[in-house]
DNA sequence: TTGACATGATACCATTTGGTACTCTAATTA
DNA sequence: TAATTAGAGTACCAAATGGTATCATGTCAA
């Protein structure tokens, strides 16, 4: 936690951690939950989520000998509050910006 | 150029380069002009705008023996098309990430 | 209580990363 | 042309990163 916006972008610059987010979105799990959808150790996951957890995009709550791993909305914010400082710069490019999303969708 | 995700969440996550990247936002600039801002070698700078284009942030134009650096609105697209993918999970929550946003801008 | 299970914690290793220093080439300009 | 300027390219270094292996701890269940 006490996540400043470059532990959230460090989160975010790895593919593992990426996709951890992505499962936790579906659904709460476990770190032996999560390390079962990957072919690494259990220590080397755990890792992976201390440094979600470090830069606010997870939370961990303990319950019994496990921990739920869930994911943190508000985590994101600091990451969409960056992109949002180029709005100001972008009045006309920004419109740019969105269709070029849209036509990016596969 | 080429920018997979990967590239560009990693050309993001190093705070020297969001840096230049707010400079770039404001106006183009050539890597002595970025290397005027910062306490580090023009090499240095220039290794940091390699990951920028690699990312697909920047563009990078010969004019004579000066390279310019202009920013790539649309490099900026495979990230928040990613963020856009927890939109199908969040319906519910993604009106206070909304809200999470407004209320941390200072 | 005792053993199995989920996780924590630490030491260690190879690779990547951010940085410097130095040399080289191409384009200006005096 | 000669000297200067902007940048490219490479070798090298220390620290951070992603991973493994190993051992310790707390909790559940028989």
């Amino acid at each position: 936690m006490n996540a400043s916006a470059q532990h959230t972008f460090r989160a975010l610059a790895d593919p593992t951690r990426r996709d951890i987010l992505k499962m936790l979105a579906v659904q709460d799990m476990t770190i032996a939950d999560v390390s079962g959808h990957f072919d690494m150790t259990r220590a080397a996951v755990k890792k992976h989520l201390t440094v979600l957890s470090d830069g606010g995009l997870i939370t961990v709550e303990a319950r019994g000998r496990e921990r739920i791993n869930s994911i943190n909305t508000q985590g994101f914010a600091p990451v969409l509050n960056w992109f949002e400082y180029f709005d100001s710069f972008w009045d006309d490019r920004l419109s740019a910006l969105k269709s070029a999303i849209e036509k990016d969708k596969t």
